[in-house]
RNA sequence: GACCUGGUAGCUCAGUUGGCUAGAGCAUCUGACUUUUAAUCCGAGGGUCGUGGGUUCGAGCCCCACCCGGGUCACCA
């Protein structure tokens, strides 16, 4: 996008950035200077005692304040760490006859945003705060837009926030120049992330790179983005998920394997769903789902104790706690304790009524694994605040689940709930070829009945499945929604980097 | 997709029952100031009121359509 009109204020910003140039100063110059000093490792280690350690300084970042006092300055100046305060004076920086340097370059073409690089000497200042006494400047590199100024006072209330959510999303870059709490979010998603993978990495499962563009869109239920591959001359899908590919990797001989990737999905977009999201798939041979929900207490509460401190989180109000053991409860008992109706030895139209009297319009094309699913969404989900694993879901719901070693009509299925929300999904997977073709046939026939949300047959899957698949167990975890838990967001945006948005006007 | 709500200066916002040249703070520009910190003080400039139509003597305000956000619901097993 460019502007064909300019600023008041850009008009400026462009008019001091060729008088710079013109005084002999390149404000855009190549070679390198590395600080030596983070403005908050200054700040927090500095004493008058110490002075001598802090004598040569080397600081880099924005001018985020500017304090003209006549002679002397005060900027404030902002580097990934944080921000400290700089005294410039103009003996020191100009000492010869030209004061050029001062009068010119400090005081009038230094604009708020610009990057710059300072060497001197750290003290206190009369009102005891830690500032970097500069002895040389230098351009590093100059801002043509204004920044919006966030101001803040001595008790910490914040003036002229930038706060459009709009502006921030579109213009992340902004947003974290001026809104520096929101990086603390994005610094602690990262965490999470190494934490898992240093978690899998101790216990011998190897990350794993899978296709996205997929000839099939397996391995889950939802609309795909499509695409088109020229040289090929095929059609190609976003994947929706990796699961079927996964377990090629079990079948080919590793006992364990996971990635952390993006799935895309061609969906509503709302305050947790965004098209594009990263998902966490594990899946480890000679494994059952109860020890995958043992796995996940103990992966959890290590994720939050490295993103918190502890395993206790504060999540709007609520404080969840992620050390294990987690309540384990099957589907249909959740249904009985917190919505009051056993549907225990219930057949599909018994659902249906039940269904009605709840207030939920059943679907013609909802069958009894849908029924409830639907009951258990409405009467018990947004009950199960603490963590709770939701086990022995019917086997319509999930069709690459193995069958309940000891429940009728029911799989070896978990899903983790959490303040009312699904963050994870789990199996003990399904690895018999002709069982899983004849769930494959029995989606196709959903598919048939109108679900257009029915999952697709991959031969090339069951093919592998035919070759041999150990016993595996698989889980499935939503990395942005564990994010906003562990960093108490309600939108998901807010963990996102760059959230999708509609197209800019012009 | 439905409903609710919003879009006014670079940023955050005010703008009365439709009525003078559309306001404020910060930011910007002039000037003063060598320990200030939401710096202060003097003076000044800056607007397609989201876009396009309509009603009216007159529209930021009322009506219609559209664009872009936010919220709720539906959808997302």
């Amino acid at each position: 996008m460019s502007d064909t009109t300019l600023t008041e204020q850009e008009i400026v910003r462009r008019d001091n950035l060729q008088k710079i140039e013109e005084a002999g100063i390149n404000p855009f110059p190549p070679e390198a200077f590395p600080p030596t000093h983070f403005a908050s490792e200054i700040k927090a280690d500095f004493t008058e005692e110490k002075a001598e350690a802090f004598k040569e300084v080397r600081l880099t970042g924005r001018v985020m304040n500017k304090r003209v006092m006549g002679k002397a300055s005060f900027l404030e100046l902002q580097d990934s760490s944080g921000r400290i305060q700089l005294y410039v004076s103009r003996d020191d920086i100009a000492p010869g006859e030209d004061k050029t340097l001062y009068n010119t370059v400090v005081k009038k073409l230094l604009d708020i945003g610009d990057f710059v690089g300072v060497e001197g000497f750290v003290f206190t200042t009369r009102v005891g705060e830690t500032t970097v006494h500069v002895k040389n400047f230098k351009f590093l590199g100059k801002s043509l837009r204004p920044l919006p100024i966030v101001k803040r006072d001595e008790d910490g209330n914040v003036y002229d926030a930038f706060t459009d959510p709009e502006l921030r999303y579109r213009m992340r870059y902004v947003d974290l120049t001026v809104n520096p709490q929101f990086r603390e979010i994005f610094v602690k998603r990262n965490k999470l992330v190494r934490t898992i993978q240093s978690f899998l990495d101790e216990r011998g499962i190897m990350e794993v790179e899978t296709p996205i563009l997929q000839p099939i869109h397996g391995g889950a239920a939802a609309r795909p983005f499509a695409t088109h591959h020229n040289t090929l001359d095929m059609p190609l899908f976003m994947r929706i998920a990796n699961e079927l590919y996964l377990k090629r990797l079990i079948v080919a001989g590793f006992d364990g394997v996971y990635e952390i990737g993006k799935m895309f999905r061609n969906e509503g977009m709302d305050r947790t769903h965004n098209p594009e999201f990263t998902m966490m798939e594990i899946y480890v041979a000679y494994q059952d789902y109860n020890w995958m929900m043992d796995m996940t207490e103990t992966l959890l509460s290590e994720v939050a104790t490295a993103v918190t401190g502890n395993t206790t989180v504060n999540y709007q109000g609520t404080e969840i706690d992620f050390a294990g053991p987690y309540a384990r409860l099957p589907i249909l008992d959740a249904i009985k304790i917190h919505g009051g109706v056993d549907v225990s030895e219930m057949d599909e139209e018994g659902l249906r009524v039940v269904c009605k009297e709840k207030g939920i319009h059943p679907d013609k094309t909802w069958g009894y694994g849908k029924l409830i699913d639907e009951l258990f969404g409405e009467l018990a989900e947004a009950k199960l605040i603490q963590p709770t694993f939701v086990t022995d879901y019917p086997v319509e719901m999930s069709p690459l689940t193995k069958k309940h070693r000891t429940k009728e009509g029911l799989v070896e299925r978990f899903e983790l709930f959490i303040k009312g929300k699904e963050v994870a999904n789990a199996y003990t997977e399904l690895n018999d070829p002709i069982v899983q073709r004849e769930r494959f046939e029995d989606q196709l026939k959903l598919a048939a009945r109108g679900d257009d949300e029915a999952m697709v047959l991959d031969e090339d899957f069951l093919r592998a499945l035919e070759y041999g698949m150990p016993p595996t167990t698989g889980i499935g975890i939503g990395i942005d929604r564990l994010t906003m838990l562990m960093t108490d967001q309600v939108s998901i945006q807010e963990v996102l980097f760059f959230p999708q948005m509609r197209k800019e006007g012009e």
